[in-house]
Parts: C-alpha cells; structure tokens; sequence
RNA sequence: GGAGGCGUGGCCGAGUGGUUUAAGGCAACGGUUUGCUAAACCGUCGGCGUCUAAAAAACGCCACAGAGGUUCGAAUCCUCUCGCCUCCGCCA
C-alpha cells in the first residue's frame, strides 16, 4: 500500500508514478473521493459515540432521568446504521487503495514495456563451443538427469524429475549459497566491490512454510494481479507458495523490530508452485518453465535509507554465485513498465543458454531482485523502532538461485564435444566429480 | 480426530459489567544529574479522526486473538471462528 499521507498530500505525484506503471492515474482520483467520505462517516460516528459514552458515564454517577435512558437507546440504533455506511465505504476505500501499486524509485528507467529495459552489462564470455551446442534438455536425457516423460505419466506436462547427478547439483548449489551467505568475508568484499554502505550481517538459513494462507498471500500483493498464478486448495482454504518470499514476507507481519536489529536477512529454501496459466504456448518443454521447481531466495528487512544499497547489496551477491559458477549473464534493469505492483525497483539477471535456439542461444531470466520500499510492509503491518517513533521498514528479495534454470545454464555452458557435462570448479567438491558421463 | 486449558501493548503482567479514561514492571528513546559508565529522577513510547499551510499541543474515537450478540455501559457476559498449549488417538 501507498503512504496515505502521500496520497492526500501530493496526488499528482502520485498519479504521475502509477502511470509511468502503465496504471490508470483515475484510480488516485476514486481513492480520494472515498477517502472524504470514508472520513466524514468517521467523523460523525465519532461524535455519536461520544455522546453514548457520556450518558453512560452519567448514569454511573446517578444523573441520569429514566426518560434519557431511552434517548440512549435511539442513539445507538443511528450509530450502528453509521457503522454500517462506514463498513461499505471502508471496504470499498480500502479495495481501491489495495490496487494503487507501488511508485517507482526516481532512477527507474521509465518505458512502456519490456523493451524498454536497460541492460546494464555484461558478464563473463558467451561460450564458445567448436561443435554445435546441444540443448539442456537433450544433454540431459542422454546422461539421465532429467526425466520429464515419466514425469508427465505421474503429474502431467510441465513436470520434471531430476535424477542423479542433477538431484546432487540441486544440494551442491545450496551449500554454494549458504556457505556464501553465512560467510562475513564474503559479504564485506562484495559491499566493498558494489561501493555499498550497508552492514554484513549474515543470512539466516531458513525453510518455510509452502502452504499460506490468505492473508499472507494477499499482504504480499500476489492476490490482487497474477491471482491466477496461484495455487488454491480449497478445502483448507490454503495457497501453495509460488516463491519463499511469500513466505519470508509475512514471518514477521505485525511485528516491530529493535533498530538493533535490523538488517534482518534470511536465505530460504523452499519448492515453488506455478499454474503457468497465461503460459500455454511457451517453454513447453523441458524444465525451463514448469509447475514445481525449487529455489534459494534471499530476502531482506532493512531500514528506508538503506535499502537501496539493499538491493545492490542482492544483486551483488547474485552476481557472486554467477561468477563462481563461471557462467555468463547479463544484469537487467527493469523499466517501469515491467516492475508489478509492489516493486519500486527491479533487476534481473539474464544467463546465457548456448543451446537454445537451435545452438544459437539467448539469454533468459535466471535471476531477479526487487525493491518494494515500505509497499509490502504497510500491507503487513511490518515496523520498526527508530528511538522515538515507529516505522514501517523497508522489504527487498531477490533470487539466490532458481535451481532448475541454473541446471540448464550449467548443462549448456558446460557441455562438452562428446556430449559430457563438466561440473563448475566450486560445486565439484560437493557432488565428488568433475564430469557427468 | 477426541477432551481440557489459554489468548491483554515491543516484551512480561494486573484486571471477572461502571474512577481502567488498559494499572504496574521491563526494554527502547529523549532529558536532568554525573570525571566516564552505571544508578537515580523526569518525560516519551498502538491506530485513526477533528483542528493546522504543515507540525506540535489539545480534543474525540477505535484497539485486550478475530467476527457477531446482550447492555445506557463489555478486556470482563453469550455465540461462532482462528491460533497456541497439555493429554489421548493417528502418524514421517
């Protein structure tokens, strides 16, 4: 949710952030609208109340006439139809106010669609291969590491199962991440590479929850848009979580942090759930997009004036697990138009796949980090104590690494003439082989 | 799944229909005092609205897990829901 007090103080700002989102500004203009009336109701409820109590506080002390008892009884009766009026407006204010999505941090690049993206740079060398590349999928099949047939006969299309040494790349990439995340040297020497101001503390490890209910959903802002995306088991009125962030997001709604204690960073580890539904006709094989994949995802409460570096912070360490990896990528930053409602400001890491494309390749999403400023907070109530008041904080995630995907750039960018698989020097020790064969 | 218990502010904790208008304590923050620290003392310390250019102050309303209900008046009584704890059953 938008600061109210923005809201009402500068509405042209706010209508000229929802639009470079590609939102209509009216919606700033019907929030206000409900807001007065919302306040007017409010305001005469109040005064009712008042009166209420009062006579009740003069009945105690015996000033009260039998008469006035039933001037009491009236009384109430038009303050619950007051209450009801407000209920309506309320609810419509608050569904409006709901829908107004986070602005846009001011260095934004502003643009209209994905087009309008900005690359950044560039990292590390296109592979090249004296043969022409094979795709994952092939690779992978050949040497038994991914199955998605037999996958398809016990949950259907968009299913995988990893196998072998693809199933101990998945335990390899996580110690990867939590050696990494755990370690202050490591963290100390990517702030001081990114010029960041921010601490190093570590990231706790953590394994949530997948199911979620409601509100945890909702507060999150996955319900409003991309609801479709979602998981639903109705009987228990429960959602399965389309990425931890869903999870790690509401662990501390209706809390309030020391100062003390913040940065809070966690690393979490948890399978994600996507119905894929706007998707039929794209990435329909293989494991590239499917229904369930498993990730490490970082994610962050930190202070409002420290969050930015905050996010280069995430995209410092994305950057970190990449190049230790050896796998080229390039670093994206999103445009306005292609932020979603609860980001304020967006990158992405985009891997380079030689084998797509019939071996030309191309570069796809691996990795995203985003700041949602105080936007997710507010929704879940999420403070701080800065001494003398309370704040929200502010929320950033961002992808530590997409296992599946990450398999798929590995198996590409590593794949030899005689169609073996090398493994990354890092992760050789955690699997015990340098080569799938 | 069955039986019972519990749910009060950042935390602890009092309160069983009307000076509770949520006591008291801890933590935090500001100040006074002070070689320094500590202690002591004073103040601040949930949300919203009215007023205001804005803030402060003042005033009012809301908030005792959540939603309803009874009453002139509810943290307190009633109903439902949720969560947690204990025991039993089942179970990786």
């Amino acid at each position: 949710m938008i600061d109210i007090k923005l809201l009402r103080e500068e509405p042209d700002r706010i209508k000229r952030g929802i639009e470079k989102k590609g939102v209509q500004p009216e919606l700033v203009d019907e929030f206000l609208k409900l807001d007065r009336e919302w306040r007017e109701i409010t305001k005469k409820l109040d005064d009712l109340r008042a009166g209420q109590k009062k006579f009740s506080h003069s009945v105690h002390s015996g000033q009260a006439e039998a008469r006035n008892i039933e001037a009491a009884k009236k009384n109430k009766e038009d303050i619950k139809s007051e209450e009801v009026k407000l209920e309506v407006i309320e609810g419509r204010r608050m569904a409006v106010w709901r829908k107004i999505p986070n602005l846009p941090l001011p260095d934004a690049p502003i643009g209209k669609s994905e087009k309008d993206n900005k690359v950044l740079c560039e990292v590390g060398e296109k592979s090249k291969f004296s043969f022409p590349p094979k795709d994952y999928l092939t690779l992978a099949e050949s040497l038994g590491l991914i199955d998605v047939e037999r996958a398809a006969k016990v949950a259907g299309s968009r299913f995988g199962y990893l196998l072998g040494a693809a199933a101990r790349l998945e335990f390899a990439l996580g110690q990867l991440v939590l050696e990494t995340l755990a370690d202050q040297k490591i963290l100390t020497h990517i702030i001081k590479k990114n010029g960041l101001t921010v601490s190093d503390t570590p990231f706790i490890p953590v394994i949530p929850p997948v199911l979620l209910n409601e509100k945890s959903m909702s507060g999150m802002g996955y319900l409003e848009r991309g609801g479709e995306e979602v998981y639903k088991i109705e009987k228990d009125d429960l959602y399965l979580a389309g990425t931890s962030e869903q999870a790690l997001g509401p662990m501390h709604q209706n809390e309030v942090f020391e100062e003390k204690d913040l940065p809070r960073r966690y690393v979490g580890f948890s399978t994600c759930f996507r119905r894929e539904a706007g998707s039929y006709g794209k990435d329909t094989k293989g494991i590239l997009r499917v229904h369930q994949f498993d990730k490490f995802e970082m994610f962050s409460f930190v202070k409002p004036e420290t969050s930015v570096h905050e996010h280069r912070l995430l995209l410092g360490v994305q950057e970190h697990l990449m190049q230790k990896l050896e796998l080229p990528y390039r670093v994206i930053e999103m445009c306005t138009a292609d932020l979603g409602d609860p980001a304020a400001a967006k990158f992405d890491i985009e891997t380079w796949m030689p084998g797509q494309r019939d071996g030309k390749g191309e570069y796809r999403e691996t990795h995203s980090a985003s700041n949602t400023t105080d936007y997710q907070a507010r929704r879940l109530s999420v403070k701080y104590r800065t001494g003398k008041d309370i704040e929200f904080v502010h929320m950033l995630n961002g992808t530590a690494f997409a296992v599946g995907r990450t398999l798929i750039t590995i198996f590409e960018n590593f794949q030899t003439k005689e169609g073996k698989i090398k493994i990354p020097k890092v992760l050789q020790k955690y699997v015990g082989a340098k080569v799938i064969s």
